[in-house]
DNA sequence: GACCCCATGTAATTAGTTACATGATTCG
DNA sequence: CGAATCATGTAACTAATTACATGGGGTC
C-alpha cells in the first residue's frame, strides 16, 4: 500500500527518496512513520517494475540525488488503483480486537485488566490525535485523515465497554 | 497476528490443522478467509520454534491428521501477548482512508466517485454482517467481534460523509 | 463424471520492517 | 564534540497470501 501512497505523492511532484519519506509522514501526519529504507527498498521496486523512473541530479556537496517521476505504466496504475472501491468483506486483522476477545475466552478477569489498559491507550492516543489536528499549517488532507482514526477511536472504545459489560454478564464462551 | 489466533484455539482444545481453519473461520464469522495452506504454514513455523507439539493419530481411510498442542512455552508465549495492551501509536494503514484521500488530492470528481461507490460497500458489508450477527448458534466471542466491525463500519462512513462535504467545499488540497 | 469434503504439505511471491554500512554538513 | 539532518543503499527477517502437488471418500 506504501507503494501507491508513494506512486500518489509523485504524482504532485517528482522527487528523491529522503524528501518523499518527508512528504510521507507529514501527509499521514506521523501516523505511519517510516523507516528511510523501507522508501529507498520500496523506490527500487517500483523501478523494477517500470513504474517510477530516476533523474540523477548532481550535488557538489552532499550525496548525488535520485529524483523519481512516474512513467506511464506508472501513472496508469496509480489511477487504477485510486478508482477502484475497496473491494469484498472488511476484514477483521485488528490485533486488539483479536487480542480482547482470546483473552476473553481465555481468562475473562485478565480480559477485563486487558481492557482498562487498552481504553487508557486509546484515550491517551485520542488526544495526542486531536493536538496534531489542532496544529496550525496541517494540511487538509492530513486533517481528514486524522478525522478518520479519532472516529474509529472513538467506536473502539465504545466497543471495549461493549466487552466489559459482556464479561460482566456471564462472560464470552 | 494469525499466529497467535492459532496459538489461543490449540489453547481451548489440541486441533489438527484442517480442523483449525475451520475453527478459525467460525470464530472470526467469515471475516478473515482463511487459504487452508496458511495454517500448514504457520503451525510449521510455530512448530520450529517450539511453541506447540504435534500428535501424528493414524486414520484407516483418509489421511493420518497431526494434532497440535501447545508446549509450556507455547502458553507462555500466548499469555504474554494477551496480556500486553497494543501500544504505541494507532496506525493509519487502511486502504480506504489512504485511497480516498489521495484521490481526493489528484481528482476530487473522481474522489466524489470513489465515495459513492465505497459506501455502497460498506452498506452491503454492513448488511451481510448484520445477517451474519444475527445468525443462530453464533459463538458470543464472534458476537463481539462483528460488534466491533459494525461499529467501525458506521464510523467509517460517517467519515465518508465528512470527506465528501469537504470535498464540495473547495477541496482537500 | 464433476465437484466438494477431508487432509497434508512445499515453494514462491508480496509487503512491511529492521539491521547494517557509509559519509558529509550544520547547529548548539 | 556530539547530535541531528542530508542522502543513499544492501541484506535479512517476518507475515500474509497464492500457486502447486497429492490423493481418497462421498454426493448429485
Amino acid at each position: 500500500m506504501l507503494k501507491y501512497l508513494l506512486l500518489a505523492l509523485l504524482a504532485r511532484s517528482p522527487q528523491h527518496g529522503y524528501e518523499l519519506k518527508n512528504a510521507f509522514e507529514e501527509l499521514l501526519g506521523g501516523t505511519w512513520v517510516l523507516n528511510v529504507a523501507q522508501v529507498y527498498n520500496t523506490l527500487s521496486r517500483l523501478e523494477d517494475d517500470g513504474l517510477i523512473e530516476p533523474t540523477v541530479v548532481h550535488q557538489e556537496l552532499l550525496p548525488d540525488r535520485k529524483v523519481y517521476s512516474l512513467t506511464l505504466l506508472g501513472r496508469k496504475e496509480l489511477t487504477r488503483w485510486m478508482e477502484e472501491p475497496v473491494a469484498g468483506l472488511v476484514r477483521l486483522r485488528e490485533e486488539v480486537f483479536l487480542k480482547v476477545v482470546a483473552q476473553g475466552i481465555a481468562n475473562p478477569d485478565a480480559a477485563l485488566a486487558l481492557i482498562a489498559l487498552q481504553r487508557d491507550q486509546y484515550l491517551d492516543a485520542t488526544a495526542e490525535i486531536a493536538r496534531t489536528r489542532a496544529a496550525p499549517g496541517l494540511p487538509p488532507a492530513t486533517g481528514l485523515l486524522l478525522d478518520g482514526l479519532l472516529l474509529r477511536l472513538e467506536a473502539d472504545l465504545r466497543w471495549l465497554d461493549d466487552c466489559e459489560v459482556q464479561l460482566r454478564n456471564g462472560g464470552i464462551r
